[in-house]
DNA sequence: GTCTATAAGACGATAGAC
DNA sequence: GTCTATCGTCTTATAGAC
């Protein structure tokens, strides 16, 4: 259980992050909870925004890794479904917080949570898509990445409500199921 | 045409924290767009989070009222996607930035963001919800609300993805449909 | 790998003139 | 209603000792 000064950085950023967002919380902030001086942070990390980036990079690339193998619509689902309830504490620390995503936005990473998007909504829609389709494959993503994100608890998202998401994201995907 | 300062205020802060978050944005970057000084800010309010207060007032206040009338979960859910797309400029401005919602929340303000989702899924979840009702009901929130983020263009939600994603809701809500 | 100390500037907010 | 000037604090980040 051996966590290292960097991870643990990395856990009380996540948790700050999400309570204050990038901006609103200073390396003080964190070195309060770590214990130790804003120097020791600076051992770790060249600088703030390499905290952030560190934080994103895994589920950043789990998500990215979704719509490289041609997967069924329900695979796909299922699979946002799952990524997300498993990384929504990082999500909800920096998924929408302007300040971060204008950070991680200059520092071109390599993969970038717009593209990502993109191309889930592009598989979902499929080739040429019709006003229709593509309407409803936003729709079935929003199922999909929201319903996660609100129905999770303490990390953990029931057989059941997943069960029944999924089968909700297939309805607005596709008035046949 | 006479906007006012107050009024060229709270636009510019709009843009800005949608930008870079509200702890992103300074008053001097609001002062930088507006020409003026930041003691002209403080002229017209009395600090930093009262321009947000502010800004989210009205917006609030509509959703708050979505759930004042028993309204049909097809009236309800055209309601949400209605109000999202018309204050869709607030919602990326401030909808998920964690140092907003910090502020606004110690503010204890009328009406609460928080307060105004459970009633919502409330509503469309019906007394006492079995845990497929309140899946469904999450799922048909998500399709309108953030669907309708992601297809408003330019302030406004054409009206065949409007009767499309309106049409998704009501699937995800109830296999009925 | 962590410390103390400090630089250099940005920040929210105010005082007082006009 | 807006200005200049400023206060005190907080911020990111670095230097150098241990």
């Amino acid at each position: 259980m051996e966590a290292g000064t960097r991870q643990r950085i990395i856990e009380i950023a996540r948790e700050l992050f999400a309570a204050q967002g990038y901006a609103g919380t200073s390396i003080a902030d964190i070195t309060n909870r770590l214990g130790t001086s804003k120097a020791a942070v600076y051992y770790h990390f060249d600088n703030k925004a390499a905290i952030l980036s560190a934080l994103v990079e895994e589920p950043l690339a789990a998500y990215a890794h979704l719509t490289e193998t041609q997967a069924s619509a329900e695979d796909l689902l299922a699979a946002v479904i799952d990524t997300t309830a498993s990384y929504l504490d990082v999500i909800e620390a920096i998924g929408n917080d302007p300040s971060a995503r204008a950070v991680l936005s200059e520092l071109a990473q390599k993969h970038r949570s717009d593209d990502i998007n993109d191309a889930i909504l592009a598989a979902l829609a499929g080739p040429s898509p019709s006003t229709k389709r593509r309407v409803r494959a936003h729709a079935a993503y929003m199922v999909a990445k929201h319903g996660a994100i609100g129905l999770t608890t303490d990390g953990n998202l029931g057989a059941r409500e997943r069960t029944e998401l999924l089968a909700a994201a297939l309805r607005a995907l596709d008035a046949d199921h």
